[in-house]
DNA sequence: TTGAAAGCGCTAACAG
DNA sequence: CTGTTAGCGCTTTCAA
């Protein structure tokens, strides 16, 4: 494992010459930078990390912080932001804060986010003033991907008009008892934007003159098998609903199975649509509101890269695109 | 952000005794440490990675390579592994072949893995002999999660012993015309999974006296689209199978997807049976052999640990357990 | 355009 | 049990 002295010697030059040449730093012949290319080619040199940190204080790695691995959303999004910091050169480092190991309590003081990482990309996360403050007080670049945090940078959806295309477009069906499968207080996960589109349903119901009742709504914390227990019981109730709102698509197949197992004919006597369009979701023939979260990630990744370079970032508040795609989980409402 | 020199004032010690008072080695006096430890917390204080790793050459950071971030059992073993890692405080990098970025070729190459990281955990992967032969020359620990590789430490389930436990299921319930959804050739995945499934499958047909049609055999690429589009042709075809044995329950989801699109009844018309349990299988109803991949990252992560602590490292393949779990869609044959 | 030299913050002998 | 002394391999002024 070759040091920079090595390459230093091969080429005839000092050491500080081959730190600049291979870093593409100004003020080195055209032809020095070539002999030294050679040379750490030549001797499969690669840089310390753990050096070149120490004496520049860039670690090239941002931390991925994520409340768990398994959900679609957090994945698409991982690998979203690893790819463009990888092309950039950076690593990433997760920290899963669906562990119990580390407290989420103790994270910020973690080691990592304080003397590994240049910046942090948090997953849906909605941190407590407490953390924030924190999070500030290391001065180093953070934005979060779904889910709008007040007063820090933030990349996702307009959870409103996603809601209210899907909405909207049941309505346009001429539905109008829709029950909705949600997302809430979930340990780490970012209740806003199971709030956001909880409320954005109430309000597109009251629109057309309808309040549902509480049996209409049924707790699926984003995940498939707790909507389908939730669905299960939103089905059964007195009140049946001739829609379903799902807040993810992972909860909206959670409906499906749920209407699967009652003998429910989707979509001749119910009509399911989710958010996200996940990547099972043309399987199932869901109709969704898709989002394109791989996309988010690797927007959140520049824009830390960015700031880490000094460029101006614009807004605080990125929207990302979404659009309605309709498949075959939804119909008019049988007569 | 506090340095050790900072503690060592605040503690009127040495540097060398705050450092060995905080990582707990011996030789220091027990009111020492206190004094020391108290004076860390109070200052906030954290080791800098970095320099640690600099003067030690050790990172306390493993890399995790995954072929991609999509798939259920990736992701439970990068949590599972995580977790152990983070509570002996290691730290995991991640490294995401997927992406095209960072070509394959060059991953071994790759500072990360030179650099940064102390070892290896690799999912599900087929290393070349030439990745083989430059993992070992970083003289790093590595072990593979998800499939055996010759001469490389590995942890999984006994692939035959798992495949022969859902196909005599089948077999027991009377199936003799059992087609199977498997995965092939992915790049990046590791086929030699895929391979044993398949052929134990032939070998249980085989038993008795059954030689499947190639058309009893759909690629579904470990991918639930893909096994779906599978299915739908092998469920198609002239010579339909009494039931599919799917290569994960993420194909067996596609199975199911397809009888339903083609109004197959399950188990009535079709019996299906999967490998993994995923976390949605018990909502599918799904029978299935059940494995653990989130203890089979802790477990990889707890033999490259024993490894980087001296600590004697028993076998070279570590067979995790698995067990077939009966649910809702197998049945006997219809007449 | 290049080099010399002084660290970055920690660990690891080696003394004491 | 504790302190001193060298570095680890880079980057970065400051000179030349």
């Amino acid at each position: 494992m070759s040091s920079i002295h090595d390459v230093a010697r091969y080429s005839g030059v000092s050491t500080a010459t081959v730190s600049r040449a291979l870093r593409g730093l100004p003020n080195v012949s055209p032809r020095t930078r070539q002999v030294v290319q050679a040379a750490a080619a030549e001797l499969g040199y690669v840089a310390s990390p753990s050096a070149s940190a120490l004496s520049s204080g860039r670690h090239r790695a941002v931390a991925l912080v994520v409340p768990s691995m398994g959900r679609w959303f957090y994945t698409e999004v991982v690998e979203g932001a690893d790819g463009v910091l990888r092309t950039e050169g950076y690593d990433a480092f997760l920290i899963n804060l669906a562990l119990g190991a580390e407290g989420r309590g103790r994270l910020f003081s973690h080691s990592l986010l304080r003397k590994r990482a240049d910046a942090v990309i948090a997953l849906g996360i909605d941190f407590t003033p407490d953390e924030r403050r924190e999070l500030r007080s290391l001065a180093v670049p953070l934005t979060v991907v779904g889910g709008a945090v007040p007063g820090v940078r933030t990349v996702g959806v307009d959870d409103l008009q996603a809601t209210e295309a899907a909405m909207e477009h049941l309505v346009g069906l001429g539905h109008r008892r829709i029950a909705h499968i949600g997302g809430e207080n979930e340990h780490g996960m970012d209740y806003t934007v199971a709030q956001a589109r909880r409320r954005e349903w109430r309000t597109v119901l009251a629109r057309i003159g309808v309040t549902p009742p509480p049996a209409w709504f049924g707790s699926g914390g984003f995940l498939l098998p707790q909507a389908k227990r939730a669905a299960l019981e939103v089905l059964r109730g007195p009140d049946r609903p001739s829609a379903v709102f799902a807040g993810s698509d992972e909860m909206a197949f959670g409906v499906l199975l749920a209407a699967r197992d009652l003998g429910l004919r989707v979509p001749e006597d119910l009509s399911v649509i989710g958010i996200d369009d996940h990547s099972w979701s043309e399987s199932f023939g869901l109709t969704t509101v898709r989002q394109d979260p791989q996309a988010q990630g690797g927007a959140a990744a520049r824009i830390v890269l960015d700031e880490l370079a000094g460029l101006p970032v614009h807004g605080l508040v990125h929207h990302a695109a979404s659009e309605l795609v309709i498949r075959g989980t939804t119909a008019p409402p049988a007569a």
